[in-house]
DNA sequence: TTTTGAGTTGTTCGA
DNA sequence: GTCGAACAACTCAAA
């Protein structure tokens, strides 16, 4: 039995699976108790929102590596299945702890249940920043009303300086001990089918593969980080954004890694954009949590939006015809990740060509990402829509061939991704409807057979969609 | 309160 | 091939 003195503090563990820069796990061993780490999972509190498959793919790695860590420093990782709130009303009275240490969350299903937490469990809970670079909501306009445009929020939080340093990995940990599942049981590896070997053979989940991809990433590309993160064919970007959703590395540490590799590097500019970026989808979700089902722009409620399995599924299972498209999607569902240009591409694609809501291009992003996240997810597919915060006008329409021959110029990312087409000449892999018979069949390529035609034609696409559009402003002014 | 400058990532057309 | 303009107004944030 635990004495009162010995009451240990439990560390709920959530989005910030890491030993480094965690401000919960610091303030739980700075109350010089013992500390229970656990993390929950919870298939039922975030309703629609609970992870996909690829996250929890992903999960699975982090958790073990997460238990590895802990492990060294003293402590003992404890897991836990169930509705959060009352597995952890269930670890207090069981243990007797006296407070409840967790990281700041920024999901709405997620604030809503902190708000009864202390109630459920009957002791304190102390929160942390752990996922972001500010406390949410902090950035304000001058007259404290929030941001809608990027610039003007990026600008106030530049001007606030660098964030703090990161903190160090705690020495010690003087770790309790409760009951613990073992991660098998909960499955979150795939076995039936199996489809996670192109996950396996592209990533290493865990805080230590994640310190040195970031390492790396600030060592070697950051440099260039401004003109190759926008060529999908080369690796130039960080490809930390699933070791962010699920906290491997703060964004302090991102930031101030590329800044002490190369402090005066354009490129870190460009990459502590991104975390600003990162940053305003948190904060729009923060003050708009609807923003997940609802367009922010409330007159895209109207949109005409067609509902047409089977393109649909021609987009997610990559068969649409459109090299770069398909390439794209083909990407994602095997790794887990589409490299960004294409994300904006395949979702303009979707979105306008096809006339698919914007809801049911996320709801497959967040199934197959690795990196699926709320706030950005919900937020970028707005953007693309053209109903989000700081919304490019409508009529700005990505065409997949303009954008094939303009980033993947030498078909690397093409060829990679869509084998049947890797023997096209350049001049025609992005568009091999156009190409010539006698092309076609010097490459192997008999389209409609291995490859397919495109199931739209760019220009009908493009005009459906503006006509679609405008149906919005008439309606508003009818 | 009113004004003003600006706003992630594009495409197409015509000169 | 390259360039600028048009696309269509609207909203935001600060002065």
């Amino acid at each position: 039995m635990t004495t009162p003195a010995e009451r240990p503090v439990i560390l709920w563990l959530r989005r910030e699976l890491r030993l480094h820069d965690n401000a919960a796990l610091a303030a739980a061993v700075a109350t010089g108790r013992p500390v229970l780490p656990v993390f929950v999972l919870d298939r039922e509190t975030a309703g629609a929102w609970v992870s996909g498959g690829a996250s929890l793919w992903w999960l699975h790695g982090s958790l073990q590596a997460l238990a590895t860590g802990l492990r060294s420093k003293g402590a003992t990782l404890i897991l836990r299945s169930g509705r959060i709130a009352e597995v952890l009303a269930a670890l207090v009275a069981e243990t007797g702890a006296a407070e409840i240490h967790a990281g700041q969350p920024v999901e709405p299903w997620a604030r809503r249940l902190l708000d009864t937490l202390p109630g459920v469990t009957g002791v304190p809970v102390h929160l942390a920043r752990t996922i972001t670079l500010y406390d949410p909501g902090a950035i304000r306009t001058k007259t404290g009303g929030s941001y809608g445009v990027f610039t003007p929020f990026s600008k106030a939080c530049l001007a606030r300086g660098q964030p703090a340093e990161p903190l160090p990995a705690p020495e010690r940990i003087d770790g309790a001990t409760a009951g613990s599942e073992a991660l098998e049981s909960w499955h979150l590896l795939p076995t039936h089918p199996d489809w996670a070997a192109g996950l396996r053979a592209s990533w290493t989940p865990g805080e230590p593969a994640a310190l040195q991809r970031l390492e790396r990433f600030a060592q070697g590309s950051v440099g260039g980080y401004g003109d190759s993160r926008n060529m999908p064919g080369i690796d130039g970007t960080a490809m930390l954004s699933p070791r962010l959703h699920w906290g491997e590395v703060s964004p302090a540490q991102a930031w101030h890694a590329a800044e002490h590799a190369a402090p005066q590097a354009s490129g870190t500019a460009t990459w502590v954009n991104e975390l600003l970026w990162r940053e305003f989808s948190i904060d729009l979700l923060w003050h708009h949590p609807e923003l997940t089902e609802q367009p922010l722009r409330r007159e895209f409620a109207a949109m005409p939006w067609l509902r047409d399995p089977s393109m649909l599924q021609a987009w997610q299972r990559g068969l649409t015809g459109l090299p770069i498209v398909d390439a794209g999607m083909r990407q994602l569902w095997q790794i887990g990740w589409m490299h960004n240009r294409v994300r904006m591409i395949t979702a303009s694609f979707l979105v306008k060509h096809l006339l698919t809501s914007w809801q049911d291009g996320a709801a497959w992003f967040w199934d197959t990402l690795v990196d699926a996240d709320l706030a950005s997810n919900s937020t970028q597919w707005q953007w693309v829509a053209g109903c989000g915060a700081d919304a490019a006008p409508f009529f700005r329409i990505f065409n997949p061939v303009l954008q094939g021959q303009k980033f993947d110029a030498d078909g690397g990312y093409v060829r990679r991704w869509v084998p049947e087409l890797a023997r096209l000449p350049d001049r025609h892999l992005h568009s091999p409807w156009e190409a010539p018979s006698e092309v076609l069949a010097q490459a192997g390529v008999v389209l409609g057979e291995n490859y397919p035609q495109p199931v739209i034609e760019l220009a009908r696409g493009r005009a459906r969609a503006l006509a679609a559009f405008r149906t919005l402003r008439t309606a508003e002014t009818a």
